[in-house]
DNA sequence: CAAACGTGGGC
DNA sequence: TGCCCAAGTTT
């Protein structure tokens, strides 16, 4: 089944492109899993490349499969997440590797429904595993290619809300035919959307399809959408109480394992493991001394407990 | 569909 | 300084 392509010429100067001006991120090593792209693309929805690299060294390096991350707690996945941002992110992830362990032996699926159908799995990261881990021929969309395809392609500043189906059928209508060049693509023009076609300062003069570029040819208009909603404040919001609170709950060291006792010793009157949790208890007092407000305080801490991020336990609170 | 959901870095 | 942005997903 072959494609009409309206803009024949984008996806064979992306790909050139992209063959000499990759960067090297671990999730181009050769070899790499398709546990290890899924885990790459968890972390990096909403948060940059580099703040990524170094948790995800680690997380494949404790976890190297997803029944490894299965068999532990979710947690200590809350745990290592540290400070990527978005921590439900990392209870989804565990769950996804329950899911995956459950339903598909441990391994990765590679159909997208499939993977759609996982917890913290969406749209993009569906499609960007098919294509990247097993190259899978898909469109794939994210942020980068959105504005693009708006620049290159509709001739705007800024791509219109997100609408999958347009999307994808904008995706569709660029994508080379051959597995192997739309898995490149699919790369290439996220690529050129991270690095040259930013959404602040576009560097036209490094860009591979300027000569293409509706909007270069356009003369560059600016944005004339509808006002985009501004970010709240995140000092003083819920979002910054619960990521105080949360960070509280990784801080504490785990319940101390049994040790050896000299002989003789009686063993010290158990800590009663309360309702859960091996992972270290924090006081409702310790909490409360996280943030003055108590009306917000319980707010958010309710909140973490209803998201799964905490645990109610004997003596206060800890990760699940 | 708008809003919620973290955190840090660049300009 | 304060605003904008960052490989999204869920409700």
């Amino acid at each position: 089944m072959s494609t009409a392509h309206p803009h024949p010429a984008i996806a064979p100067a992306l790909i050139g492109w992209f063959a000499e001006n990759a960067r090297d991120l671990p999730w181009r090593r050769p070899g790499f899993t398709a546990w290890g792209t899924l885990v790459s693309e968890f972390m990096l929805q909403q948060t940059p490349v580099s703040r990524v690299i170094p948790r995800l060294d680690e997380w494949l390096a404790r976890w190297p499969t997803p029944a490894a991350l299965a068999a532990d707690s979710p947690g200590d996945a809350v745990r290592a997440w540290q400070s990527l941002g978005y921590p439900r992110r990392a209870l989804w992830l565990h769950a996804t590797a329950v899911a995956i362990v459950e339903r598909h032996g441990g391994v990765v699926p590679r159909e997208v429904d499939a993977l759609l159908a996982l917890p913290g799995v969406g749209d993009y990261t569906a499609r960007a595993v098919a294509a990247f881990a097993y190259g899978e021929r898909h469109p794939v969309v994210d942020t980068n290619i959105r504005r693009v395809i708006a620049r290159a392609v509709a001739g705007q500043a800024e791509p219109a809300p997100p609408s999958i189906r347009r999307d994808l059928a904008a995706m569709s209508q660029l994508l080379p035919d051959e597995k192997v060049a739309a898995r490149s693509f699919n790369a290439a023009i996220m690529e050129l959307g991270a690095t040259v076609c930013t959404a602040r300062a576009p560097r036209c003069e490094a860009c591979p399809i300027s000569e293409y570029c509706e909007w270069r040819g356009a003369g560059f208009p600016g944005y004339d959408g509808p006002r985009k909603a501004v970010q709240k404040k995140y000092e003083g919001s819920d979002r910054q109480v619960r990521g105080l609170i949360l960070a509280a709950l990784r801080a504490a060291p785990d319940a101390a394992a049994p040790h050896a006792l000299a002989p003789g010793t009686r063993p010290p009157e158990p800590p009663r493991p309360g309702p859960t949790s091996r992972h270290g208890s924090v006081t409702a007092a310790d909490i409360a001394a996280l943030w003055p407000d108590d009306e917000q305080r319980d707010r958010a801490l309710a909140g973490l407990v209803s998201d799964g991020l905490a645990a109610v336990t004997a003596t206060g609170y800890a990760l699940p």
